[in-house]
RNA sequence: GCCGGAGUGGCUCAGCUUGGUUAGAGCGUUCGACUCAUAAUCGAAAGGUCGCGGGCUCGAAUCCCGCCUCCGGCACCA
């Protein structure tokens, strides 16, 4: 159940335009580009992809907006193809309104848990089918695209071409009734070839027939793909090895048409009522909305901006066929006017409860329904916790979230600034005390503020963010540690010098979590009643002692609110029962 | 079937690339300390023949061979 909390504002909109700010200089850095896969526009965000995508793109994407990168993330809806048209006319709708409704609420959804674009546009722009069929004309004069006959379902009442999901049979593998003939959702097989086959419109028993296709030769390309695989070294080793065991098997070229009106059309006069396939648009899309966004921004070409970024496209495993193949393929075809990318960071899926998750057997959980019983950063800083810098598959565990956020987050972070800012608060006044003389258990806490940034820096870059979190608890256990140790509470004559230390800990904190859990940060730092904002801090400062003596903090509360066991105990019985 | 990954204390995992002090961490358990803090924190202890068998080596969780078990991918999918 949807509680009524208004989750667009969870997070300050305003923050991300000063990110953007017009003034820096696109050329005299290299910028980085950050893409995140497209969202099919045909149903809601769930855990599965935050863990997969956004939340690790988010989280590197906000490390370098604070190492003071330009950077930017852009994203998009894939707005078009059979199931959503589907969809659409199950429910009235036009595709249009359909993708449109979509559209905004995965924006909405996405900025609830602080994914934070530059651009969130769509695959259905007028920029990107622009853009789209542009590509496919060179992609043509280049001679990497030739017409074929394809054999094809047809249903004469109708009198259209059934694209598979149009197509509803028999599955030939569990003889399930009333499945797509791409899809089996009881089984989860791929039919070969459905049984009984009928018209997913009217349900009279479809004609094959041949229609005229387009075909992108992605067999040109195997010796430059092979190429690029084999000197790209920030690719994922283990991932290289499977794409090029692919291509030694030699690759398909792809029929990159379908006989459908929801797409965007094939710029070739005989080639009405044709359109092109999902995936050979989609990706586009990465640079369609990049160009607009560096157009709208500075009004530039983004061609330029893009050949000199530094390019990382974040994907799930699922789609690491298209991303290493077709897409560098296509760039390939049309002479690298857009360079390739130089990282793909390809994250493995989230298991439920050690299951697969799967929409169709309701085993999931929407993003929607989980921001509306806890804070969003719960789940961020659980996902980050678990998650490696590889395609492992990761596990959602109910009782492993809440130990995680109870006991690393509340009882080790949030504590150790608790009782810093309440300390200060009852004994000082809420001023921050001027240091005494400092002993070797101070000198230990400065070094330890000192070294921080340069052992985090190196894990972010790596996008280790399982390991940043561990170090960053480490740090914080080691002011509990200190804290403990110098006994403010009875030893008077260090207290001062304890608690300056310790407060300034506390700022490290709040920037070195920023990436992590940006709502909960702001809390931090309006209790630190700091006077700049905290995204204008920056890396670099991390480990200087900032807050000064004589400072005034600001109002203390804590900042975060236990998980219940009932809580818990509620989300797990609902496991599977959601209609 | 093919390709890939994993098996380490009750649980979750790190370490293995570049073999070498009594194999680490967190949670959980037990005992103790403290009271600034959201019954929090701090200290200590118990607990593992590092899946099985062999091999190379002065020495292996770490390298090599074989076996067993589990998991993932195999071109719809975050």
């Amino acid at each position: 159940m949807l509680s009524n909390r208004n989750n667009n504002d969870f997070y300050s909109t305003n923050e991300l335009s000063s990110y953007n700010n017009k003034s820096i200089d696109v050329e005299a850095d290299t910028p980085i580009v950050v893409t995140t896969a497209l969202p099919y526009a045909n149903g809601e965000i769930h855990l599965g992809h935050i863990s997969s995508t956004y939340l690790p793109a988010d989280i590197f994407t906000r490390f370098l907006r604070i190492s003071k990168k330009k950077v930017f993330h852009v994203c998009a809806s894939d707005d078009f193809g059979t199931p959503i048209l589907i969809k659409a006319e199950q429910e009235k709708k036009t595709p249009k309104e359909f993708v449109e409704y979509w559209n905004k609420r995965d924006l909405e959804d996405f900025n609830a848990i602080g994914i934070s674009f530059d651009k969130f546009y769509k695959t259905s722009s007028h920029e990107n089918q622009e853009f789209v069929q542009n590509v496919f004309n060179k992609l043509r004069n280049n001679g990497h695209i030739y017409e074929k006959e394809v054999i094809q379902f047809y249903c004469d009442f109708d009198n259209k071409f059934l694209p598979d999901r149009y197509v509803i049979g028999t599955c030939p593998y569990c003889k399930s009734n009333d499945q797509y003939s791409d899809l089996c959702e009881k089984c989860g097989r791929v039919p070969e070839e459905i049984l009984d086959p009928k018209c997913g419109i009217c349900g009279k028993s479809p004609i094959k027939k041949s229609s005229n296709h387009y075909f992108f030769k992605l067999s040109n390309f195997s010796d430059d793909l092979k190429e690029w695989l084999t000197t790209n070294n920030n690719l994922q080793v283990d991932i290289k090895n499977y794409v090029l065991h692919w291509i030694e098997e030699g690759l398909q070229d792809w029929d990159i048409t379908r006989d459908l009106d929801w797409g965007i059309n094939i710029p070739v006069n005989d080639a009405k009522g044709k359109v092109f396939y999902g995936w050979f648009d989609n990706h586009l899309c990465y640079i369609s909305t990049f160009n607009t966004l560096i157009k709208e921004q500075f009004g530039k070409d983004g061609k330029d901006v893009w050949n000199t970024s530094t390019i990382y496209h974040f994907i799930g495993k699922d789609i690491i066929y298209h991303h290493f193949l077709f897409l560098p393929a296509i760039r390939m075809g049309i002479n690298m006017e857009y360079k390739l990318p130089d990282y793909i960071p390809v994250r493995g899926h989230l298991m439920l409860h050690n299951r697969k998750i799967s929409k169709s057997r309701n085993w999931y959980i929407s993003l929607r329904e989980f921001i509306s019983t806890f804070n969003p950063d719960y789940l961020r800083f659980y996902i980050a916790s678990i998650s490696p810098s590889n395609q492992d598959d990761i596990n959602f565990d109910w009782d492993v979230f809440s130990s995680k956020i109870n006991n690393e987050l509340i009882d080790n972070i949030g504590n150790f600034i608790n009782r810093t800012l309440s300390f200060t608060k009852k004994h000082y006044d809420g001023i921050v005390p001027e240091p005494g003389i400092y002993q070797d258990e101070d000198q230990k806490g400065l070094d330890t503020i000192m070294t921080i940034s340069s052992e985090i820096e190196e894990l972010f870059k790596k996008t280790e963010t399982d390991k940043v979190l561990k170090t960053i608890l480490k740090f914080s256990n080691f002011f509990n540690q200190y804290f403990q140790k110098k006994q403010p509470w009875s030893d008077k004559s260090s207290a001062a010098t304890t608690l300056y230390i310790s407060i300034n800990a506390v700022r490290v904190l709040a920037v070195l979590l920023l990436p992590f859990i940006p709502n909960s940060v702001e809390k931090i730092w309006s209790q630190l009643n700091n006077n700049n904002k905290l995204y204008e801090e920056s890396w670099d400062d991390l480990s200087k002692l900032k807050v000064q003596p004589g400072h005034r903090i600001g109002k203390i509360s804590p900042l975060f609110k236990k998980i219940e066991r009932n809580e818990i105990e509620k989300e797990k019985t609902k496991l599977g029962t959601i209609s």
